[in-house]
DNA sequence: TTGTAAGCGTTATCAG
DNA sequence: CTGATAACGCTTACAA
């Protein structure tokens, strides 16, 4: 193993000055430079972490972690405790991170939120995006301050930023489409439905791939009343009933996005014993106990506790050892969850 | 953070008393020691990583890796690759892994192997085990000297070891019954072909899991043949084209084991464009490709990846740090791949 | 039985 | 522009 000290030994310089090298500091010579880079390139040099890690300790790094916190997001409750446990875990290295939850989405609450995160200076951020002016113009700021971010669950390019950890909700709305083609063998009518439409930012995502999947490879499948989907909020699934009353040769339903799990419920009892297979996103704990029960088919997850650790863990390897992340955006894996793998 | 130092000086002891307790070495008057031992209680101690890991480096820790290696064995080719890599990422901790490909099975050339990693002295054991007498004195002679073993792929309890690393196979037949249930809505025959039954030791596993699902919670399933596999060889498949032409009314078939990825294509040559299901495991590339054209209608994985790294991890850690491992068995997820989500 | 000191690889601070 | 030195937290000889 190659370490600074060596470079330093070959070179005939101190470890301080090949460090300067490493970390493009001024105050080289540039023949003494060039010297120490060729020397690292011929010697293979590879930086050590454990090293690195100890001495960079000392910069005591501060960070943000931002997340929309509503009672129907049951899913941010997943990332949000994942990302607890990565900042327990970067606890030992310096690390602290401070938690906001966003609990309403109006301006004078946004912008004095945001002024008090800017107010702490954290070194980096991770926050879930908003599309709202207030929160645009803040992650702005950071920017101009050189203060880096990473998105995570929502892939907004408003603002530049570091690195996106998520969902590709384009290809989820495919894996959902295979899916479907799966439990219908292919044939047949689909029923769409969700709690939230148009106004949730994933909406769009999932129903462009599922409808392009389904006409590209699934000629023997289509969707009732064109892809409309039937909504539901607060206890109230008329329209989803009327669904599946309506279209006895419906073979399966696709529930976009779930605030209430009672749609399940719903669901079985006006299909009378008809099979219909149900496939959701996500599994919060009530969706597994559906699982179990044979009211979901099955459903598709994407990594909460990653969404929650890698923000934080990039931030950190970026400020801590300037290493860029390997790729611009980290989509999660979609994994199938049925009865038997939970 | 609370260190050694800090202990140390509120015990009015110094650093390496504090490491005698810490580490239960030998030495130690009684009474300093539990006053040490409550101050790194009442102080919540956590050692650090980087810290150990440097001062960890200088013992030059020597690890073996043995896996058989045939070549319809496709499945350990993942495994070792990602060995490798965990091997390449364990060098800057001092770490230095032996790779021993086992080629054959007679006994003489095992115990020949087997006597040349002893001579090694490897100070840890990653191993896929076998059933033969050979590997099982072997680890029984490693096992006297103290020499920790994690197997992986099979678990296999004929010696004591620190932990397993693979897949539970008979939960993996259940999620194959759960997938083949998504598949026929729960109802009709389905058949069972492998490449491998009675020698293949995962074959039982997952047969047991298969049949118990299946009569468990899918009442309208049966297997044709009473779960008799069809089995193939080396480009014969005249059981399995019998077992689909023969039953017409066959919805779907669970492929246990695959060595032929020929099985596929003459599977739908002999069903004659009926819908027919067709479930295996692993996800080689040729079956990625299977996957793509619709001839795999699903697949369960059983990360590869994880059996390959996570057995070096435990021997290091087990090692440097004398952290045993926080279970006996680390069951692999069992991810399902369709078309959609490889 | 206990303390001391060196070293693992890196970074930061001070002198020069 | 460069070198020396002191951390960061831990382990391990060796000395007392």
């Amino acid at each position: 193993m190659v370490t600074i000290k060596d470079i330093a030994k070959r070179a005939g310089v101190s470890r301080g000055t090949v460090d300067r090298v490493l970390n493009n500091r001024p105050g080289v010579n540039p023949e003494t430079e060039a010297k120490v880079r060729a020397l690292i390139e011929e010697m293979g040099y590879r930086p050590n972490m454990a090293g690195q890690i100890l001495a960079v300790k000392k910069r005591r790094l501060h960070l943000a972690f931002l997340i929309f916190h509503g009672p129907e997001f049951v899913f941010h409750l997943d990332i949000l405790h994942a990302a607890r446990d990565k900042a327990a875990e970067l606890r030992e290295f310096g690390v602290t991170v401070d938690f906001y939850l966003v609990r309403q989405l109006d301006t004078p609450y946004l912008e004095r939120l945001f002024r008090e995160v800017e107010d702490n200076q954290p070194d980096g951020i991770a926050a879930l995006p908003l599309r709202t002016t207030a929160f645009m113009s803040f992650i702005q700021r950071m920017n101009a301050k050189g203060v880096p971010t990473v998105f995570f669950n929502l892939d907004e390019d408003f603002a530049p930023h570091l690195a996106y950890v998520g969902c590709d909700y384009v290809q989820s709305g495919r894996v959902a489409a295979g899916l479907v083609s799966l439990c219908t063998e292919g044939r047949g009518q689909v029923g769409i439905a969700a709690a939230d439409g148009p106004n949730s930012p994933s909406f769009a995502g999932r129903m462009g791939g599922f409808s392009q999947e389904l006409s590209a490879n699934h000629p023997g499948l289509s969707m009732v009343d064109g892809g409309m989907p039937a909504l539901f909020h607060n206890g109230d699934f008329t329209e989803v009933v009327d669904l599946v009353e309506q279209n006895p040769d419906m073979k399966a339903i696709y529930i976009v996005n779930m605030g209430d799990y009672g749609v399940c419920q719903e669901i079985h009892r006006a299909a009378r014993g008809r099979n219909l297979a149900v496939i959701t996103h996500d599994l919060a704990p009530a969706q597994q106990e559906l699982l179990k029960n044979g009211l979901i088919s099955a459903t598709i997850v994407q990594q909460p506790d990653i969404q929650g650790s890698l923000p934080l863990q990039l931030l950190y390897e970026y400020l801590a050892f300037g290493t860029l992340p390997a790729k611009s955006k980290f989509f999660t894996d979609l994994h199938i969850c049925i009865s038997q793998n939970v």
